[in-house]
DNA sequence: ATCGTTGATGGTAAC
DNA sequence: CATCAACGAT
């Protein structure tokens, strides 16, 4: 047998986590050290040499383009179908289970998954009934705290309800009404998949032995982001004879704020002794500076595994760090930098400006947009969380389980026909007086003729297009039944009267999910509405329809973790921006901040550049951060100051951190006078209003002769008449 | 049903 | 400051 394709393109370290014999294997992987390839290699390595069949493999991975990604990659490399194989997130998984055995999880056959949208609106509705005080305790903080509990696998009952404690007692109150009313609804949230499965193979052990003796190894990727639930699903499954490789790196954990437990890496060491540790440090990623940058920064944290990425690679260039005069100008020069790169022969794609917070990505596409340069922004909205598309879905739902009162609480009026709030209060409160759907509540209330006038038309008109979409069901393919559901519904046109330019935008998002519908495939035997109805709720969907256009990257420096780019912006480096004002006082908290800035850094393979604002307009004030400590906390020998007309090295920087970088004067430096007429080769002359050094840089202030405004420019290059 | 006003909020974000 | 959801008025 032939095993060189799976060993030789590794290292030793890499190939040591490949081939380890062992039970169980902790794979420390840094940022760049080709975790993905070692994951998908192992995988190839056991079905070959082990002869593990593929549907003996369980891959678990926390985003549905990681699976993706690895099911390609080892399909191709093993040049099988990959649909033998586990692969998916921790909750896709759970879905799959809880879908094949229903019955012994106590669900309805149809249940549906409920996405934080729908859960929050359920919460308010429960609220409602319980007639608690929203403003008191807003809803997100419920749905907060519901999912906090699920994340640590607790349900209602099992918390403590302490009188003592007002807060928690409400909470409990309210987490348990919700819980009833998502039973009666069939309604499954993302935390009950987990919490659900977890117990379901409490519950049954023939069901948890059939599939312990069916995986015959279980393989986690991104390990330092799973929370207390998921790591006891993880631990029943994987009980006492299931090896499992894990793979993570502590250093990357950037998620504690929703729930993920860093310290789940040596709680597995704890429970599982035998498991082999691997350490990939060799990195491919990025320059020598680059890694000593990120090394340096990170060696801050307490209580690490311990870790130092290294290269072969060369040095490299030094990190630039611009001090802009304020926000306008980092976005400016983060601009020009970007069409300097792209006149150079690079590609705009291969730059990535990367923010603490979705706040800071105006400015910067502003900028870019004044200078042409097309953009990407990643986040945001969801494809399935747009409006019209939740619409859409809601109708197919119904058609799906007539009991889904999440979407018929959606769509019921949408678009309007005369079922206003009073109707809708009437049904539900029959509905939960009764114990019953908001669905068999309209029936009952239209069967005792207690609705008129256009309510009663209305109901009708909408239970009669349900039922008749529900009945052509079978002769209808999904494509075809999304499309007479939006134009039955009425929801293509009353989209396409909205106002604005968002009509527009509305239609084609609903052409793209009718031409989603038609690309949609299922394995044999499974529902695809079903199939699809979940996928919407666990698929964050690509979305951007411009994708293809070659354009600069903008996402939070979260949504980076795992990619890589040639260029790198670091905008925002700020104490108060980055690290967030909210984590200055908990040690714990800076430290996650940290882990964000080692995340950031190692995202540049090439040149990174970071930016920050002496001055920022941030909640209608002007703000003055001092420069972040992840910069200072960077050797002085890594980076240079980028000023005026010209580049300066730093001196060493972190011995006296509170100080100006510089002792000549700014004003020489730039060579201008007040007064002075200049010439910018954008903006054409103008006359010097001002120009000023703080110590950090000059800011330059000039009136322009076409413009009544006065720009503010820190770095132009400007040139004197 | 649509428009305008008020008031809260401003952190990261996957499933 | 600026945005957006929620609410009230027409």
């Amino acid at each position: 047998m032939d095993v060189s394709p799976i060993i030789d393109p590794l290292n030793e370290a890499q190939r040591e986590a490949v081939t380890a014999q062992n039970a169980h294997l902790l794979v420390l992987a840094g940022a760049g050290s080709g975790k993905t390839r070692v994951l998908v290699h192992r995988m190839a390595w056991l079905m070959q040499v082990d002869q593990v069949p593929a549907t003996g493999l369980l891959a678990v991975t926390f985003t549905n383009k990681a699976a993706r990604e690895m099911r390609n990659r080892i399909s191709e490399m093993m040049n099988l179908s990959g649909y033998g194989l586990w692969f998916g997130t921790f909750h896709s998984i759970a879905h799959r289970l809880l879908r094949a055995h229903w019955q012994d999880a106590g669900l309805p056959e149809n249940f549906q998954v409920l996405d934080s949208d729908d859960q929050l609106r359920l919460i308010k509705r429960v609220m409602r009934d319980l007639q608690i005080d929203e403003t008191r305790w807003p809803p997100k903080q419920v749905q907060w705290f519901i999912n906090g509990q699920k994340d640590e696998g607790l349900r209602a009952d099992h918390i403590q309800d302490n009188p003592g404690d007002h807060f928690v007692s409400v909470m409990l109150k309210i987490y348990r009404q919700y819980e009833k009313q998502c039973q009666l609804s069939g309604l499954v949230d993302f935390g009950e998949l987990l919490l659900r499965s977890h117990e379901l193979w409490l519950k049954k052990p023939a069901l948890l032995g059939h599939y312990q003796r069916r995986f015959q190894h279980i393989l986690v990727d991104e390990f330092q982001d799973t929370n207390t639930i998921q790591y006891a699903w993880l631990q029943v499954l994987a009980g006492q004879r299931v090896p499992m490789t894990i793979v993570g790196d502590d250093d990357q954990s950037i998620y504690g704020w929703r729930g993920a437990r860093i310290e789940n890496i040596q709680k597995f060491q704890q429970d599982f002794p035998d498991a082999r540790l691997v350490r990939l440090e060799q990195n491919y990623r990025s320059t020598q500076t680059i890694l000593k940058a990120a090394n340096a920064v990170i060696a801050n944290n307490q209580g690490r595994l311990g870790k130092e990425l290294w290269t072969d690679g060369p040095d490299g260039e030094l990190i630039n760090l611009y001090a802009a005069f304020n926000e306008q100008d980092e976005a400016n020069y983060i601009a020009d930098t970007i069409s300097a790169w792209v006149d150079d022969g690079n590609l705009r794609s291969e730059a990535a400006i990367l923010y603490r917070s979705n706040a800071q990505s105006r400015v910067l596409e502003e900028a870019l947009l004044r200078q042409g340069i097309p953009y990407r922004v990643y986040g945001g909205l969801r494809f399935y969380d747009r409006q019209e598309i939740r619409n859409a879905l809601g109708y197919l739902r119904l058609v799906h389980y007539r009991h889904d009162d999440a979407a018929f609480e959606r769509v019921v009026n949408t678009p309007p026909r005369g079922i206003g709030a009073k109707s809708l209060g009437e049904l539900r409160e029959l509905a939960t007086g009764q114990g019953i759907s908001l669905w068999q509540a309209a029936e009952r209330l239209l069967e005792a003729g207690a609705m008129k006038g256009r309510a009663k038309t209305g109901l009708q008109q909408f239970i009669g297009l349900i039922e008749s979409l529900a009945a052509d069901q079978d002769e209808l393919d999904l494509k075809q039944l999304t499309q007479r559901a939006i134009e039955g519904s009425g929801l293509r046109d009353h989209h396409a009267n909205e106002k604005g330019e968002k009509a527009q935008a509305r239609v084609e998002n609903l052409e793209e999910l009718v031409s989603a519908m038609a690309d949609f495939e299922v394995e044999d035997g499974i529902d695809p509405l079903s199939e699809f109805i979940a996928q919407a709720a666990l698929d964050a969907g690509e979305s951007q329809a411009d994708e293809h256009q070659d354009s600069v990257q903008l996402m939070t420096l979260h949504s980076a973790k795992g990619l890589e780019f040639p260029l790198v912006f670091l905008a925002g480096v700020e104490e108060g921006l980055f690290p967030h004002s909210m984590s200055l006082e908990e040690p714990g908290r800076m430290e996650e901040e940290r882990r964000l800035a080692y995340v950031g850094i190692t995202r540049a393979m090439k040149r990174l550049v970071m930016t920050y604002a002496e001055s920022r307009r941030l909640y209608g004030q002007e703000k003055f951060h001092a420069l972040s400590r992840f910069v200072r906390e960077v050797p002085g020998d890594c980076i240079q100051e980028v000023r005026l007309r010209n580049t300066v090295t730093r001196p060493a920087l972190t011995q006296r951190p509170n100080e100006g970088l510089f002792d000549s004067t700014p004003m020489a430096d730039a060579g201008l006078q007040l007064g002075q007429r200049v010439h910018h080769p954008k903006f054409g002359e103008g006359v010097v209003m001002n120009c000023e050094g703080s110590g950090h840089h000059t800011r330059v202030q000039v009136n322009f002769d076409d413009g009544a405004k006065w720009l503010v420019l820190a770095y132009a290059p400007l040139e004197k008449l």
